[in-house]
DNA sequence: GCATAATTCAAACAAACGTTTGATTGATAT
DNA sequence: ATATCAATCAAACGTTTGTTTGAATTATGC
């Protein structure tokens, strides 16, 4: 049985050259398209290790899952908690960007947002509730939040509008491109700071109540 | 060898009823998780016949993408084609409502949006090409009439912000629910018009040129 | 009706999959 | 040093995968 995290330079390597191995694999070939196998061999190490240390392909997905999505959440949520602390109004864009400058910095992970735009697309049922487990709070503090900015727009559309925000975001991030070793970073941050000025605009429009005959005629 | 298109009775019905199992697995399983053991057995069809009609996983999976997306991209061209015949100016509104409408309309086969949700988030680069083929002349064709739409906004930044509502667009049709037998057009068809809304304010909006203290302090 | 081609079928193929096993190596603490 | 537990290893387990084969069945053209 795994040692749970201690134990220095024995097993711990081992474990983080699997998770690396994983996370670059589920990014090239998907959940599905990834085999314990070329995991191990990516790795340079024995097949049974894998089951060994996370306890079965599942369990090795939700970790590189945890592993990429915990340190973006975490500075989401400090970025918001010192807003909500600082200020009694927030505006819309100083929200969006909590919630996306993360993508462009440079001291995360760098293959985060590849890892975010395979995964919230998979089929498997338990991955996916891992996924929304691991977004769950970042979603209601950030709706909540945005409701207190936009209080001309009722909640429900709020709602809606930030899964727009979200869906911009991985669509985005997807195009990155799969691989972006030292990826021009102000290329990057040009990208999602379009997509702040995008989201601040479409949250905060108005909905027109009649929309008679603005359409096709017919 | 398969006959090419015709013989009625035949053969026609078998190559549906593989494609529509082949498209309901797809859209709960994923393209990778989908087995031609699975369709054969749900379209009560021999296995070899999957290999027979389509000449292996990969062709069937084509198929269906080609049977899901060439009636709403056609509808979206023909919309987009009687904007421009009609008017000399086209409103922002009424190309995304051309792109968007033909989501919500009930006359299309139901489970579209779920098919295009899942594999444009494929990581098969064979499938990648085929959902690209079919989608390119949609996109050039509503970036192209965006861009005369919104002459104040640069073409480039046109582009990146259509792949925006784009992300929203795939991120809402996930959420309509994998098996939306005869859902609730109406409620649909709000959320469509939601993201309509959304989409030209964010099309519309004029980047702010400097951006110098507007986000957090420090 | 008969030849010809199109289609269906049961059966099998090799390959790859996730997982398990049992022995072996390594470190650790008494 | 020796007992103990964590970690690695080669090897195999039984399934499932996509694809192929060759015979049987059905429809089609003359």
């Amino acid at each position: 049985m795994p040692k749970t995290e201690s134990s220095k330079s024995a097993s711990a390597d081992t474990r983080e050259r699997i998770l690396d191995a994983a996370e670059l694999l589920l990014i090239e070939k998907g959940c599905g398209g990834t085999s314990l196998r070329a995991i191990a061999s990516n790795a340079n190490v024995n097949l049974a290790a894998t089951n060994y240390h996370f306890g079965g392909k599942e369990g090795l997905f939700a970790a590189v899952i945890h592993r990429c999505a915990r340190p973006i959440n975490e500075q989401r949520l400090a970025s918001l908690d010192m807003l909500e602390a600082q200020q009694s109004h927030i505006s819309t864009r100083e929200i969006l960007k909590a919630l996306l400058d993360p993508l462009a910095s440079n001291n995360l992970p760098e293959r985060l947002p590849a890892v975010m735009n395979r995964v919230t697309s998979e089929p498997d049922e338990n991955l996916r509730a891992i996924v929304q487990a691991e977004f769950s709070e970042v979603s209601s503090r950030f709706i909540a939040a945005l409701t207190r900015a936009i209080p001309q727009v009722e909640e429900e559309e709020i709602s809606l509008r930030f899964y727009f925000v979200i869906g911009s975001m991985l669509h985005l991030v997807g195009l990155f491109g799969p691989l972006t070793t030292a990826e021009d970073d102000n290329t990057r941050s040009q990208k999602i700071n379009a997509l702040v000025n995008f989201g601040v605009a479409g949250l905060e429009t108005e909905s027109p109540t009649n929309i008679h005959s603005q359409g096709t005629s017919a």
